[in-house]
DNA sequence: ACGGTGACCACTT
DNA sequence: TAAGTGGCCACCG
């Protein structure tokens, strides 16, 4: 959990970065996808990782949640509703945390 | 070099 | 149909 390591990564950390800065503007992702493209589909969960390295990025890392469309990471994200608020401004509805329409606003990475 | 951790996914009861 | 458990990969100390 230390951020000074942050040049350290520099395959599959930034693999998911390109992938994430792909996303359209309107659109969201999954984390299995993401993995699932860069050929590791099974290692979901280092893509989450790696969105937690993203803060020293520019990277949207409110675009990517998880299969359900449920923003399982918004805790992470810079502390309470940030990342839903992000969300709601790209024109996304929620009930909750569950993104509405999920499957509409999905946008697979390999459909690039 | 090893064990633990994590914003997940899929399969099995 | 719903809930529970394991597995998987990469990064950190």
């Amino acid at each position: 959990m230390n951020t000074s390591n942050q040049a350290s990564q520099n395959s599959f950390f930034e693999r998911c970065y390109l992938v994430v800065q792909r996303i359209p503007y309107g659109k969201v992702t999954t984390y299995g996808a993401i993995a699932r493209h860069l050929g590791a589909g099974k290692s979901a969960r280092v893509v989450g990782w790696a969105m937690n390295n993203s803060h020293d990025r520019d990277i949207p890392a409110h675009r990517v949640v998880n299969r359900i469309g449920v923003l399982t990471g918004k805790h992470h994200f810079g502390g309470t509703h940030i990342m839903k608020q992000l969300l709601q401004s790209e024109s996304h509805q929620f009930d909750g945390d569950q993104i509405l329409n999920f499957k509409d606003v999905f946008w697979d990475p390999t459909d690039d």
